[in-house]
Order: structure tokens, then sequence, then C-alpha cells
RNA sequence: GCGCCCGUAGCUCAGUUGGAUAGAGCGCUUGCCUCCGGAGCAAGAGGUCGCAGGUUCGAAUCCUGCCGGGCGCACCA
């Protein structure tokens, strides 16, 4: 937090100079780092900017704020640089010294409730790739937005009676004739492949099935009709369906290290009548009101045409009750987004649904008792709905539901963190059997199809780099290790654990280092490459890092980097430019994990890492440290080393990356 | 038709809210394992920032208009 600290002052000490010698007001001082290393650490061209304003020359302007400056602490020297930039110059000894007792000290907690939304997978088949984006940008937020202070509740929605999951059910009893007993069975046991597969399969014959013959829609009516009215052996399926296939979801997120405290389902919402009072809320406030005559007639429709964001569409209007009297999807959005905000005075029961290790994942209910364990749920005065960039125009209607019923600020509140969908290179469409029209072939990407069943599932990705992630380790350790160093299959336990956390950090990173509304193209070769911009490179790095020390440790030789044991003056004679750059440039990851936060864009922080981890690999083979003689020189080296160990262990927890023991 | 997004090196992408000589990864060329671990490092080639105007001390970034691509605009979720 020390780099925070000193943009601050000098913020603080550039205004108040401003004011006095040009009578000025400026609201914002940009700090940034210059292009090169020999301007300085810390440039702002605020003289560029008055300099229109004052009619005179921004190097006289500059020239002006630098003579008599008083300068902060650890600010070592000002100068006027290039058309007019000021220029700062730190104390590297003393900077490196303070920063290596503050890395990673998290900011003053907010206290600021937040409910993040992601996954909100349809429960009726395995988890594909797309699913996995939506998981590790709300999962990721989540712990960036902890790290900065805020107390975050993290939510699964659970769709247990839509659609998806009654076209699984109907599969299951007009297709395949199976009663609930059946299906039951098969939870238990549904041989070689896992439940959620079975139904990946089973949910793409439906589809084709509906297809070749759309009287069979009928049947999708009727049991959608049945899962509403509950009390028959049809909703009993779909229910014990939605529960096993969202266990499976748990189980392929945990893979990940990914974990909730709150799966709501519909199921509840529609139980508890949220609507009802929603409904209630929106007509007092005027926002919806009945058709009376023309294509809406019968319908509670939104009125939309007035609202700015909504205008020159050609039906801006949203229907949310049918003129049959059911509630659309958006409709019961806007009330459940409503209770999250606290602004809809009814709310869930809630029991246990799972546990990963100590952590509960509770569930919602409608039975009238809550578990006394569980804790306050909702009413967040920020809450963040990871959901793909597809569903923008209706995230818009929610929020202007919200802000009809309670207001701008409750509107405001509600931010819809949007991000592009993963699609696939032809190349590995054509590898999964799918058919390629010559057009498609020659696109960039082409999107998968849930109802062809045709997509990357998660967990067969994560076996896939697992697999070669394990094979890699296993190749490093036979070519490194010293004769008689494993014994009893040792280095295959190894390998396999490590494979694991590598296939973690790979695909994490993989969903992170994009922007969010980029297209991905996945492509199975790019995937599983584990060098360059990667996750693997950064955990590569850090346990080449960590083990310097272990093995300084091994041999007895202290590197004294105890904080006490650092002194500033030793520190600052031949502090070179490669070993200060790493040391400033590991000073921003603060900055960098709230620009990644407040702009949504966690791409920041990978970006960010890479740069740092490619500093750290260029300093680790100019300056070995363990080797060297000079014992001030090799507490300088190691000091460097330390600062960037600390930052790179905490910022990849950040991400949810693992720091394997060996690689 | 209307709205949102994308267009930067051969390919995949950054570019800190308008700042200094536009940067990475992959691929290609050339070096580096008696030396803390080569999933690495050093160096090189590679650019009309889609096009045309505009705004100003300054534009890849902001404004306008085009061109090309994607996604939305259900009494589906």
């Amino acid at each position: 937090m020390i780099l925070e600290e000193i943009h601050a002052r000098l913020t603080e000490t550039l205004q108040s100079r401003v004011l006095a010698l040009f009578g000025q007001a400026v609201d914002r001082i940009v700090l940034q780092a210059p292009p090169k290393l020999n301007m300085g650490d810390l440039a702002t061209p605020v003289a560029l900017e008055l300099a229109k304003a004052l009619k005179r020359k921004p190097r006289e302007i500059a020239q002006q704020l630098a003579d008599g400056m008083t300068l902060p602490l650890l600010v070592a020297s000002v100068s006027v640089e290039g058309a007019g930039y000021l220029n700062f110059r730190l104390d590297r000894g003393a900077f490196t010294a303070a920063h290596l007792q503050s890395v990673m000290e998290p900011p003053a907690p907010s206290g600021t409730r937040v409910i993040v939304e992601h996954t909100n997978i349809n429960p009726n088949k395995a988890a594909h790739i797309g699913h996995l984006r939506n998981s590790v940008l709300g999962d990721t937020y989540v712990r960036c937005a902890k790290w900065l202070g805020d107390r975050v509740e993290t939510q699964n929605y659970i769709d247990d009676t839509g659609v998806q999951v009654a076209d699984v059910v109907v599969a299951f009893e007009k297709l395949e004739q199976k009663t609930l007993a059946d299906v039951e069975a098969l939870i238990a046991n549904p041989g070689d492949e896992s439940f959620d597969y079975v139904c990946w399969n089973v949910y793409s014959q439906m589809a084709q099935h509906y297809a070749a013959n759309p009287d069979a829609l009928q049947w999708r009516r009727e049991t959608l009709h049945r899962i509403e009215e509950g009390g028959n052996e049809t909703a009993a399926m779909a229910a014990t369906i939605a529960r096993a296939i969202v266990h499976r979801h748990l189980k392929t997120m945990q893979r990940l290290d990914i974990t909730y405290d709150l799966l709501p389902k519909e199921s509840d919402i529609i139980a508890l009548h949220f609507w009802d009072r929603a409904f209630e809320l929106l007509k007092q406030s005027g926002a919806v009101v009945l058709e009376a005559e023309g294509k809406h007639a019968g319908c509670w429709v939104m009125k939309l045409d007035e609202a700015e964001e909504f205008a020159g569409m050609n039906e801006p209007d949203k229907i949310l009750v049918r003129s049959n009297g059911t509630v659309t999807y958006t409709g019961k959005d806007i009330a459940y987004q409503l209770w999250k905000l606290g602004r809809l005075d009814r709310t869930f029961d809630y029991r246990e649904f799972a546990r990963a290790g100590e952590h509960i994942v509770w569930e919602t209910t409608h039975d009238g008792t809550t578990d006394p364990r569980a804790p306050k749920f909702g009413g967040a005065s920020r809450v963040v709905n990871v959901i793909d960039s597809r569903q923008s125009y209706l995230q818009k209607v929610v929020k202007e539901g919200v802000r009809q019923v309670a207001g701008e600020a409750a509107a405001e509140a509600s931010i819809h963190f949007a991000y592009e969908m993963v699609a696939l290179t032809p190349s590995t469409a054509k590898a999964l059997g799918m058919e390629l029209s010559e057009e498609d072939a020659s696109r960039t990407y082409v999107e998968m199809s849930g109802r062809k069943g045709l997509g990357v599932k998660a967990d067969d990705l994560l076996n896939w780099l697992q697999f070669n992630a394990s094979e890699a380790v296993r190749n490093s350790l036979a070519k490194r290790a010293e004769p008689g160093e494993f014994k009893d299959g040792e280095d295959h336990a190894i390998a396999e654990r490590v494979g694991k956390q590598v296939a973690i950090g790979a695909l994490r990173y993989f969903m992170l280092r994009f922007g969010r509304n980029k297209v991905i193209a996945f492509d199975w070769e790019e995937a599983l490459r584990f060098e360059g911009d990667s996750g693997p490179y950064l955990q590569y790095s850090t346990v080449r890092v960590q083990n310097i020390f272990a093995k300084m440790r091994k041999e007895g030789i202290d590197p004294r980097i105890d904080d006490r044991a650092v002194d500033d003056l030793t520190l600052n004679q031949g502090f070179t430019d490669d070993m200060w750059e790493l040391v400033r440039l590991s000073a921003e990851l603060p900055a960098a994990i709230r620009r990644a936060v407040d702009s949504l864009e966690l791409s920041i922080v990978t970006q960010y890492l890479l740069e740092l981890a490619q500093k750290f690999n260029s300093f680790y083979h100019k300056y070995p440290i363990r080797n060297e003689k000079d014992a001030a020189e090799r507490q300088r080296r190691a000091v460097c080393a330390e600062v960037f160990r600390r930052t790179m262990v905490g910022a990849l927890e950040l991400l949810g990356i693992p720091v394997p023991e060996r690689m």
C-alpha cells in the first residue's frame, strides 16, 4: 500500500501548490510511471494541462511547480522532463525497505455488503467451457472484492423449473419410458459416464426429436405445467434431476476452488410468491400497465418507449405477465433483483445443501423453517450479476424495473457484469464432430450448440489439462531429481498433485487473460500450452523464487530478508535499474486490483502479473543470489526476490491459482 | 430498421480513461544449461492502429460519417 500513500501525498501537495501559485483548482492529478526508467519513477502532465488556461509554456509552469516544492517521504527528487512533465524519483532503498513490510497489505475494509451472482448453469446437463468463463470471472471478482474490503456473498442461481430441465424430464419419461425410480437408480449408478454427461446427450437427443417431430412440443408444455403444479411424479423427477446435476456442477467447480454461499432456487421464488409482491410494487409505481388492446392485449407490460436507452426500438415494451396470467422470466428476475437489494419485503428459508470442507453451501427453501446456523442473506448495497452479454437487453429491462420501483440509487447498484461468449475455432469444432459449411470454416470462430450436444465440457478440458500437466511434471522430475530422491512412486504422487494445480492455473488464467467483451475462440492446442502468456508461467516463476529460499534454508545460509535485518543504506548502494524496476512494479499490485474491480476488467491483473513475472525471470538470470559472495549485494538481491515472492503468492491467491511445491 | 460489441505485427491479444519512441505471447531467425530448475533468458525481423474527416499543445484512445464481422431486439429462459 506504500505506493498509494505516496500518490495521495503527491496529489495533495501538487493540488495545493497549483492553487497557491496559479489560483487554479485541479480535481484530479494524473500520476503514472514514465516510459523510461531514467526519466524517474512517477510523472504527471499537470503542467501541460495548465498551459492552456494560463497561456504559458508548459515547461515554465512545471519548473515553477518544482522549485522549492516540499517532497513527501520516500520521494527523493523532482525534475522537469520532456514537453513539460513533472517527474519524481523515489528513494530506492528506503522505499524497498518500507514496501517489503507492507507487501499485500490490504486497504482499510469498506464493509460494503456486496452480492455477486455467477455460474447460474441450467441444471440439466454438464457444464461447458462457456460456463467456466462465467464462474472464473465471478469467483475472481469475489476474491478481489473481498481483498479490497467488501463483505461479499456469492450466489449461484438455480433455474430448476425452466424449459431446459423440463426437456430432460420429457426425454426420460417419453423417449426412454423411465419412471422416477429408474432415474433415481441411474443417478445412483450412472455407469461409465457421470449423470451430467448422460443428461448432456439425453438433452440433445430431445432437441433433435423436437426438430423432427414438432408435435412433441406438446409434451414440453404439459411437463412444464405439471412441474409448476407440483405434487406429482413429473415434478418430483424434475427436482431430483436438478439436484443431482447441481451436485455435479458444484463438484466440477470445486476442482477450480470455486464455491458458493447460497443457491437460490427459482422454484422457491415461485412458491414464496416473490412475483406477487414485486407485481404490487410495479403497479404502485406505475411501471407496468395492463394493455387493453393491440397485439399485447391482456398482458401486463413495462413501458419502455420513454426511456432513453430503449428509444428507437421497434417494440420497446416488455411483457412481464402474459395474457394467460403467467409471469415471464424477466418479471421473476425483477422480483429476485429487488430481493437481493433488500427492497422486496419477503424472503426465503434456508437449509444446508452441501459442504466444501468447512464451508457450507446453503440453498433456499420455502417450508417455513430456517436452519438457525444460516447467516443473513440478501439485502446488499451492491449487486453484481455475471451474465453473458447476449442478455444485455434483458438486464437493462430488469434495471429499469428496479429504477421505477426502488429508485435511481438501487438501479445504479445493480451491475451487469457482461462478458462475451466462448466459441470454438473451426479446427476445434471439427474435432468435436461439428459439420461446418464452407462459410463457417472460414470464420475465426463458430458457436457451440447445447441443443446439438456440441461443445467442450468443463470436466473434459480439466482432465486433459491435468493429464498434460502431470506428464510435464513427471518429465521434469525425471530430468532433475537427484538419485534416490524419490521412493515408492512418490514422484508419481507429486506429478498428480502438481498436475492438478497447473491445470487450474492454466484454465483460470486462460479465462481471465482476454478482455471481457472479446469473444474467446477456444482452441485445444492453445489452451493446452503452458508457456509464455499463461498461468503456468506465473506458477513457474513463483516456484522458482520459492526454491531459492528453500535451498538457502537447507544450506543454512541466512538470506537476511527478515524485515529487521533490512537496512536502507545497504540497499541504496548498488541498487541497479533491473532490481528497482522489479520492486517498483510489485508495488503497483493494489492499484491493478482496484482498477480491475472498478472496471470489471480482470484481465488487468493477469496482464500486470505477466509483466511482473517477466521482470523477475530476467532478474533471476542476471543476478544469482545463492552464489553471490558479497554479503550486502546478496542481501539486496534476496530482498528484491522476496518482495516478488510475497507479491506473487498473494496475487495468485486472488486469482485462485495455486502455487505448486515444484514444477 | 434500431441497439450493443469487435476491428492494433503473419496469428491471439495489451495499450493505465487524451500524454513522452504503439507493447506482449505464439510463430520465424540467432545465441544461452560445468553457472539458485531451460515450463526459462538475451537479441533480431515484423505496424497505413479498418477507412475518411473533425476536436487540440498532443489522438490507437474523444466526436461525425463510412467499410467489414459478431450478438441482441419473443406472450423462450
